[in-house]
DNA sequence: TTGTAAGCGTTATCAC
DNA sequence: GTGATAACGCTTACAA
């Protein structure tokens, strides 16, 4: 009712209230004046729900991921807000925690207009049936377009490799960060990986398996330490790989996160970083230059990662054609001091 | 169109159809199983747009926070997250950044129907123009209702002051932190604040210099720096309290990410923490333990404080007059190894 | 228990 | 430039 109400009092039609907030160069200057003057007087304000109704979009993009506490993500999310902004987007936060969500899910979150498109953030569980209805794998949702999903910062499950996504080359960058253990001297290298369900990690780790293979070193089981991608977690993983004999003289943790746990755990056992054991992490989160001793990790570009992610994302909203194929973007190995050359033993 | 089609394929009318999906117990179990199979047979998803839009609600509820970075207000979201699970409510997100928003600006997404209700939590800017048209104090968007708002966190701007609250007693918190200090034999405290601009860390400044007051203590003005609320923040504030002298024994932060800062900068400077000088925080997040040393704070029920807070908006928002009173929640002072007694001198 | 039909506040397509 | 008016997809009296 309330267009109405304005329209009354300006003494005109709706119509011309409505070209007045969309098109207002297509309204002449003196009822310009009479509809605003109105506006102005009811305190009138657009009804958003009738007018994303009426066009048949949200104008809202949900954001799925494990954990918004990582300082990483944080990152991420700034550089999906700017370009929402830009674009007229507000951003809804789905927070997965550790649970497995169906594929369908997801879609629907589309197809039933909650939000006009997706962004999948790191780990999606592998565990989503192959086929089940609506988006098999040429997809459609029963005949209809494929939800526009794009995915950031990591790889993914089977089912999702036809859908776009934006990242670092996780297993070059893990191959890289593992080549400059070996560099300073190290032949006993640990790995704290996240739980075998996530996939936030896991081609970190085939990085780590291929430059220690590369390099002639034996990757024992016993030096891979799953846990939680918490501070918990890799205190239980480090735990774990002191107890191994012999242990390694250098831990590679998936995350920064992880290695804030690990470090933590290393000095309670009476360990001297890095003259004792060096720490590597990924990420490059905030906190990662304030540690004692500050930690030489993996950094990726986590706002360029969000912006770009959501900028593929408002094409695909936009009908165009963006691809499957992965947008590469650049790491860059931060050396600082938690890392150093291995005891003499 | 769509309900339609899926009447027409079960040979019903779309009330019918909409009464199944609202409440099914008012359909015959043979019709039920006619539009059940109609609605598998065609994957239809109810738009969820024009359900919103006839029910006049939107089932989103904006949260404004200063920044999503900072580990403590993960917390608080993800209490925030659960109750809004349970009640039907998604969650968007704004970033305030640094920058000033208008109190209309808030109040319009409500009364533009972006959303059902706002939780603002921590600082708002105090400078917002008093009585600008549609809240002055006893409110009200041109005759209409206020719009449901519940602060979480942080003492107010005035005018806000006659909105709910849910928070921590800053003030005495930060006293009791204050007199934890002044018990190891400290007399020179330091406190580095947020930025003038920021409510955030107000009370707690109140708290220590009452603190300091009550136990005979000079509070020099040179012992209070103000930084952003970031480590880059921390570390400049550190750079000037430094500067001072006598210098201070202890340095009191508005909150454990500026601690981070502090301590790393104080380090720098090739001070021990505690034993030249001792650091303390405020929010206990989840690094606060795993720092070297762990970090003596003021822990706050992160969740419980997001549970209230969205709890008490659910109320508001279904009509009922939920007061303006603050609701308290129980501090706890955490003390870890980063304070001690100061240094012989 | 089911069907008919009004109406929610916009925008868009026409004529004028 | 402006004004009628028909959608958009759903819920909900009210009638049958």
């Amino acid at each position: 009712m309330s267009i109405k109400q304005v329209a009354k009092i300006a003494g005109v039609s709706i119509a011309t209230v409505s070209r007045y907030l969309n098109s207002p160069e297509h309204v002449r200057e003196k009822t310009r004046r009479k509809v605003q003057e109105a506006i102005l007087q009811t305190g009138y304000a657009p009804n958003a729900l009738a007018r994303n109704f009426r066009r048949g979009r949200t104008s809202l993009v949900v954001v799925i991921l494990p954990s918004v506490g990582d300082p990483f993500f944080a990152g991420v999310m700034r550089g999906i807000w700017r370009v929402a902004r830009e674009e007229g987007y507000s951003i809804l936060i789905r927070e997965t925690q550790f649970n497995t969500l169906e594929f369908d899910e997801y879609s629907d979150i589309v197809f039933s207009k909650q939000a006009d498109g997706i962004i999948l953030l790191a780990s999606t569980s592998p565990f989503m049936k192959e086929g089940n209805g609506k988006l098999g794998k040429n997809g459609g949702h029963k005949g209809e377009k494929l939800p526009p999903i794009v995915i950031g910062c990591e790889t993914v499950a089977p089912q999702l490799s036809h859908y776009p996504s934006v990242r670092v080359d996780n297993e070059s960058a893990a191959a890289e960060a593992t080549r400059h253990l070996i560099r300073l001297g190290h032949r006993r290298i640990g790995f704290i990986s996240g739980l075998h369900t996530s996939l936030l990690t896991r081609g970190r780790e085939q990085g780590y398996r291929q430059a220690m293979t590369e390099a002639g070193l034996e990757v024992a089981d016993n030096w891979i330490a799953e846990g939680r991608q918490t501070i918990e977690g890799a205190r239980g993983a480090v735990h774990y790989l002191l107890a191994q004999s012999p242990r390694p003289t250098a831990i590679f943790c998936a995350n920064d996160e992880m290695a804030m746990g690990a470090m933590h755990e290393l000095r309670r056992a009476g360990l001297r970083i890095p003259e004792d054991i060096s720490v590597l992490g990924f990420d490059d989160i905030r906190y990662a230059e304030v540690l004692d001793p500050p930690l030489t990790t993996v950094a990726q570009p986590a706002e360029e990662i969000g912006e770009h992610t959501m900028q593929r994302l408002c094409r695909a909203i936009g009908g165009d054609d963006i691809g499957g194929e992965p947008e590469i973007v650049p790491h860059r190995l931060v050396i600082r001091e938690s890392t150093g050359a291995p005891p003499a033993d």
